[in-house]
DNA sequence: AACTATTTATAAGA
DNA sequence: TTCTTATAAATAGTT
């Protein structure tokens, strides 16, 4: 929507890139608003530029959204900086370890919100509330979500690691059905040293290239 | 952008505001994709609709939301200690400090865990590892175990309620019993004042008696 | 689930 | 940068 249709591929102009990451930022964190204002829902955004810098959004301070985001957001961030953090042993300067240091109390700070929450789910000293069983209702349909994740994600790894078997299966048979035949060909007086060698030398690459499937 | 302007409030008609939540969402997802493209930055967004479902667009190939649910799970499994650094207020000793730099460094590891775990799956070309399928493994299972927690946790809050409310009817039974009696006391002439009041304060104590079921 | 009249977002230019 | 404007894109209401 400007001047002309744009192709959705990297913007190869670093000051164009710049202009319309500033202000694309600010139209998704607009829509955002939007949606959960319109939809009355909760919906956060995270955005980090290439310098590492975090914008974010998100529709509640105080929601369970927030808290996720927060983590994630973290996490992006030290994913995209692993030297400042992810491999301590590199860390040379007091600088890289107070940034840490922030990082983490913000986690700290921001995981304290939500257990502040869940303790006063706990301790239900006021009145009889509705509250304390619609919060664990809430956390368990959170939790459920994140067993569904990590159940989705186990059973793909679990396919691929099926499939990887089929195919070293079919390299296997396949390399039997070579072995029959040089075994015909030696029988028939054919063959020699060099090809047998060779295929020994084949066949152990592809157990080399299958055998991890089996080992790690 | 449509027929006429939209107020940026609650849409108030049940099926327009779906039929927005709809669009809008995969408009919101679109355009976190098209920044993520055209300005090679790396996007998340999450929504979370009234009836707790998540939807979810991350830039990244992997799903990183898994990481972040991972960091959700370890929260919760920190929460479960919450004498060793969810209650910082309490906090003296240098001690202290160094146990919370331990949970940290242990989220830490769990994150770079999981993030090796999820690029090493990435990687399909190398040797897939066996790790992976255990990290998830595990992940499903502390995730289940705080699933479990939560439902126990709830189950018991629903028990706490109901027993309450049925002593409460019992209480109130017995107390309707008392007035009826009282009654046919006073139609028959008898009865007194000190009786009624002593009576009364009986019924307050017992009511007394059952409040903390309906508090914790 | 399509359509289309409008509004909204934004690419390029100033 | 920031503003302007022509144009593309999103979408509210309709069918």
């Amino acid at each position: 929507m400007g001047r002309r249709k744009l192709e959705i591929k990297r913007i190869q102009n670093k000051s164009s890139r710049l202009v319309a990451f500033s202000k694309r930022r600010s139209g998704l964190f607009k829509k955002a608003r939007h949606l959960s204002v319109l939809c009355d829902v909760d919906v956060a955004a995270v955005v980090i530029s290439d310098s590492g810098k975090v914008y974010e959004f998100s529709s509640g301070d105080t929601n369970s959204l927030t808290i996720y985001f927060s983590y994630f957001n973290v996490g992006l961030i030290l994913s995209r900086h692993p030297n400042s953090w992810l491999q301590p042993e590199e860390q040379t300067t007091q600088e890289e370890a107070c940034k840490n240091m922030g990082l983490f109390s913000n986690l700290c700070t921001r995981f304290r919100t939500c257990k502040q929450l869940l303790e006063s789910v706990k301790r239900v000293d006021e009145e009889p509330d509705e509250v304390s069983l619609t919060d664990m209702a809430d956390l368990e349909q959170e939790l459920t979500h994140a067993l569904m994740h990590t159940r989705s994600r186990k059973t793909q790894l679990m396919m691929e690691r099926i499939s990887s078997f089929r195919e070293q299966e079919r390299i296997l048979t396949e390399k039997n059905e070579q072995l029959k035949h040089q075994k015909y060909e030696v029988h028939d007086g054919g063959g020699d040293f060099a090809n047998n060698h060779n295929n020994y030398q084949s066949s152990n690459t592809n157990q080399l290239l299958t055998l991890p499937l089996f080992k790690e």
